[in-house]
DNA sequence: GAAGGGCCGAAAATATCTTTCAAGTGTGAC
DNA sequence: GTCACACTTGAAAGATATTTTCGGCCCTTC
């Protein structure tokens, strides 16, 4: 059943056709028949929006009125220009200020002035805010090129989105002792992305693949690492045996070395260290080195002496650290992103065996959960 | 329901009078105060919501027993849906999509696939695309974290207007058995980061400061995961003993529990679990829960039996998983944010001690690097 | 100073959103 | 296999929000 999400991007494209398996989907069209190019040219999104099918945005279905000709009404709508209010809301504003009168000015003032602030208000609060009349609030809504004030409401939404979302990178600077819980999360959260697009961006494919070509085809796999690359070891292990490989990662490093010697060619060892200098890890590699293995480094440090002895050398990224930020943080986050490519490259170069060995240890693990308790 | 605005319109001081007196000229808004209390009548809106719809049915197990003391919370709904999400909204659909009816899951699928145009649909036009009812999109837009369908509607519009606006996701296609090995690099990178943005922008950061608050104070703290998240565990118990905290990664469940029945009041329990119904990692809670320790679980599905022993429930994010991205991977990057989240609060609570620790801890390890080479 | 035109807001009318309630549906117990 | 239960679901009633109407007031013009 979860599985209706997986797709639900793919399928996306056709709403009707995979969502509204019911004819009852063009009821909303058939209701509001036609509606007035002004609506069709005011919406919003609409311009942009590629799903046509529902495009009876059904606001009113009055519309038509409005596009009557020689209404008797007079110009209250300047159907000249009358496009959507993307985030030039404010320069709108300016330029039809002169023709508001003075309550609508006040309104789109306030609009103006704060976005936000107003898009979380409703048409009577605004007129209250204002000190003027729903009425006012509409008719404000319409000289500025909307419908009516729903739709005003949701492109002033939109437009507060956009501004905030403008200034989030604000959040760059050093995490401090006195930061606010929530500010440590957003730090966080940006430096390690960035750290990942970091090491996206510096990652050597060619390595990369040269190192997944070892793996795919590797008749024993060891894997170095201590402290907290010895996680990121273990969660290379981990994934290959899980597809079928004979992998190990070692954490005691007399142990990794015994097993060191016992490689030779046509198996893989693979060092990870962010120092490129952890002399636990590099006798294991070097053993391995030495005896025809195959080897891998990943580390931050390339020119690192754990280089000497690697076939291929996967960098990862060093991002700023500091005293609330240790580099484990930052290296680990890059180690995990290598293995994951290294991961999902042997997966690709293996899928006749691994699709099913997947399968089958997600199978073997589905009594361990408790019954789903919706 | 009204009420809501109330506080909007009284803080507004003397809307007439003020904004009034002067008709003509610059348009400028600095007059108007209106920015931060508009702002701050938006929470309310929002945790405020005067029907306790939610509340019954999540009567989590906790019998009365609140939050670790010093907790500076008031006693607020236990639930986490208290943000109305910004820009997550994908992912928040995503790690509620299993708690989900049917029905619901046609709405929030429809909404995800494409916010822009959900967001020009009336409730009704939304029920009829979807071929569902108003009552059941209501219902989607309330498990979604929001009041109601019109506040849905206005976050859906704002999210269309982000996507829009440039940095649209656009490339977010999946991970294919062909791609080169560049595309895998970038797409696996590319949906970390997106899951790191989830998690930052889903994380209850009130109980992220009291998990925080109940570690720094903590006389010891027990830590359980197995599989991909005993890694996470790991991980954490590293962090928190090279501070100086007393922690422990439990990997085994047995010894687990054994240990867990020692716990008692001050001191912390910690599961992690994507599933959030990993018996063997809520039983050892279940323990420490029963005999009076503050308890945390680090979930995806903060609806699942894990909760029921959770003092504090951090949610993590679930990113869309396929053959070729399973699962693990990105709830590992989500928990790992989280553990890195804690530990970072802690460390700023514990600074006079944890500085020098870490300090200390760096030093011991120099003398196991060989000596640089650059 | 009076007449006319247009701005404005109160309230009615309409659309939209929310809640309630009863019927439908699947699940587990016996 | 049948029954009872709990859960899901949509139709319709109820509440809110938005739009329209309409009449009063102010300002301009003669």
């Amino acid at each position: 059943m979860k599985e209706i999400f997986t797709p639900a991007g793919s399928v996306a494209p056709s709403p009707a056709g995979s969502v509204a398996p019911s004819p009852a989907g063009s009821v909303a069209g058939s209701r509001y028949p036609a509606p007035a190019p002004l609506a069709a040219a005011i919406g919003p999104q609409g311009s942009q929006s590629p799903h046509g099918s529902h495009g009876p945005r059904a606001s009113h279905g009055k519309q038509g009125r409005q596009g009557s000709p020689g209404s008797p009404k007079p110009p209250l709508t300047p159907t000249t220009d009358a496009p959507p209010a993307p985030a030039a809301l404010a320069a709108k504003v300016r330029t039809l200020a002169p023709s508001m009168t003075r309550s609508m000015q006040r309104v789109a003032e306030a609009v103006a002035a704060d976005p936000a602030g107003c898009a979380a208000l409703t048409v009577t609060g605004l007129a209250e805010l204002t000190g003027t009349s729903e009425a006012t609030v509409v008719r404000t809504a319409r000289l500025l090129g909307y419908p009516g004030y729903r739709d005003l409401r949701l492109a002033l939404a939109g437009l507060a989105a956009q501004q905030q979302s403008g200034r989030a990178p604000s959040v760059t600077a050093d995490i401090a002792v006195d930061d606010p819980i929530a500010d440590v999360v957003a730090k966080l959260a940006y430096d390690e992305q960035q750290t990942l697009a970091d090491t996206a961006a510096n990652l050597d494919t060619v390595q990369l693949g040269a190192a997944v070509a070892a793996l795919a085809t590797a008749r024993r796999i060891d894997i170095y690492g201590v402290g907290a690359s010895g996680l990121v070891a273990q969660d290379l292990g981990q994934k290959l045996l899980r597809i079928g490989l004979l992998a190990h990662a070692h954490s005691d490093p007399h142990l990794a070395v015994t097993n060191a010697v016992q490689l030779r060619s046509g198996d893989v060892a693979i060092a990870i260290t962010h120092s490129g200098s952890t002399g636990d890890v590099i006798e294991p590699l070097r053993a391995a080195f030495d005896h025809g293995a195959t080897t891998v480094a990943i580390t931050g440090r390339p020119d690192g002496p754990v280089s000497q002895y690697a076939d291929h050398i996967l960098t990862t990224s060093t991002a700023r650290e500091s005293e609330l930020r240790p580099a484990a943080m930052s290296s680990r986050t890059s180690q995990l992103l290598v293995v994951d490519c290294l991961f999902t490259g042997v997966t690709q170069r293996t899928y006749e065996t691994a699709a099913p060995a997947l399968a089958a240890s997600y199978e073997a693990l589905a009594h361990r959960h408790a019954p789903r308790t919706r």
